[in-house]
RNA sequence: GGAGAGGUGGCAGAGUGGCCGAAUGCGACAGCUUGCUAAGCUGUUGUGUCCAUAAUGGGCACCGAGGGUUCGAAUCCCUCCCUCUCCGCCA
């Protein structure tokens, strides 16, 4: 959400956010709408005020009095009831249409049209070198016995997927690795829920627009999250917190679940692309200071990198460009970690800055020290680690000729071995 | 799932049709008093939105949410949500 003083003001920086973005939103739909709205209003507030004043001095009317006086309320009335409906209707519409309004994106972010215009910021480590023929995660996995694809699909359809053994155990030990990294650097863990309502949704951005993204459960009114960010910012929705409660950061562990409408063919082989998987995400409610949030968008972004460092995996980070980057969020910064099936780097982290817009959408607010009137909070998110997109890049990257693979030195605490396999002949 | 009770300002708590945007108390803020602390006295103290404005002002809305009755609703009616107590079921 923006805010909609601000809309008014400055029309045109809105209307060129929409098109770098690529998203559909209809500004002056918008603003022609709101126009009209708080015309009819005021309209409508006179005609409340003159019926407010005609009742009051009812009360003090002797019977004989009331009779002339009711009639002329009568009309008012009338008048008032004919401009109720179109005002509540234009209301409506005012606050649809303000739902998909577009956040400017930030000045650095570049012009782009998709990913294939993200601009490579940096990149860490090699892609390694094998003396041989290296094997797709899928390959290496069912040999190993520790993936099991087509009996996940028997059990819920296509992009479903087993784990089993050191698969599974490999994937709860890196998910457990990440949640000891953030706690290191001061985040609260959270369990959240994963089936949360529209109000959530809606706040975090979600919808309207991705409803086809997500998992609905009608006969409750509930949506299971495709990341606990969702959660994790609406945490506080609705309430104006401290300033030295700020800033919160926190991390939430949680399965996540994304319907991946509309991407027939697309990503079809292996974990790349599933319903259903892990992820630990940071969420950081923070003050409405633009200097901070940016500062607080590398650190968090940070993180993520200095995590993939632990894990001694090859990865580079990408400035989103505006056609890429999603309605409400300023600018974006991804992790994308070298898988060598791909031939490239394929995304594992995405780590965004939304400034006011979900806080406003939530009605996050904060009291700034001293007297000052509330403001809405700037949040922010990004990846710790998610899986089993992760394991691509664990499997296919610590894979050895013999088709074993060696569980890099971080991870080996948890795992109690210091490699996978060989598969059994 | 069944039975009952209840949701009022930062908090506690009155208010059963007009004099209620809402008593009273606590808290908070400002001033006075006091050698310090404590106490006492006086005053102020909700939010949102719209309109006009140089500051300032005015209208409207808000007593869990939405609808209804009425000239007029915190108060009456309907629907929903949430909380609490008891019973049932259950990881």
């Amino acid at each position: 959400m923006l805010d909609l003083k601000w809309v008014r003001e400055h029309p045109d920086i809105v209307r060129d956010a929409a098109r770098r973005k690529r998203v559909n939103a209809d500004v002056d739909g918008f603003l022609a709408a709101d126009a009209l709205h708080r015309e009819t209003l005021t309209r409508l507030e006179a005609l409340r005020s003159e019926l407010k004043a005609g009742s009051k001095q009812l009360g003090g009317m002797s019977p004989e009095q009331r009779a002339g006086a009711l009639a002329a309320q009568q009309a008012t009335k009338a008048e008032l009831k004919q401009l109720e409906g179109p005002e509540q209707e234009l209301r409506a519409r005012v606050a649809e249409l303000a739902l998909w309004l577009p956040m400017p994106p930030a000045p650095e972010v570049p012009d782009g049209a998709d990913d294939g215009d993200n601009l490579e910021l940096a990149r860490v480590g090699a892609p390694p070198e094998f003396g041989f023929e290296p094997r797709s995660h899928v390959e290496l996995g069912e040999a190993l016995g520790i993936v099991d694809i087509p009996r996940g699909v028997r059990l819920a359809g296509s992009r479903n997927y087993l784990l089993l053994g050191e698969g599974a155990r490999l994937e709860q030990a890196v998910l457990q690795l990440s949640l000891e990294h953030m706690r290191r650097r001061g985040f609260e863990l959270v369990s959240v829920p994963t089936l949360v309502s529209d109000a959530c949704m809606t706040g975090t951005g979600y919808f309207p627009g991705g409803e086809e993204q997500a998992y609905r459960c009608e006969k409750d009114a509930l949506n299971l999250v495709g990341t606990s960010e969702v959660a994790l910012t609406s945490i506080h929705a609705g309430e104006t917190l401290a300033a030295d409660e700020l800033p919160i950061r926190r991390i939430a562990l949680s399965p996540c679940y994304r319907r991946e409408a509309g991407t027939y063919g697309k990503d079809t082989k292996g974990l790349y692309r599933v319903h259903q998987f892990w992820k630990v995400e940071q969420v950081v409610i923070g003050p409405a200071d633009e200097d901070w949030s940016r500062q607080e968008h590398q650190r968090i972004l940070g993180h993520a990198r200095d995590f993939m460092d632990l894990l001694e995996l090859p990865y580079r980070v990408v400035n989103v460009c505006t056609g890429d980057l999603g309605q409400g969020q300023v600018q974006k910064f991804d992790i994308e970690t070298w898988m060598p099936s791909r031939g490239g780097y394929g995304e594992t982290h995405s780590a965004s800055r939304f400034h006011d817009f979900q806080a406003r959408r939530l009605n996050l607010r904060y009291k700034p020290g001293g007297a000052g009137k509330p403001r809405f909070c700037h949040t922010l998110n990004n990846t710790v680690v998610a899986s089993p997109r992760v394991l691509i890049a664990l499997l296919e990257n610590y894979q050895q000729a013999d088709g074993s693979v060696v569980v890099p030195e971080a991870l080996r605490p948890y795992m109690g071995v210091d490699r996978i396999g060989p598969p059994a002949a």
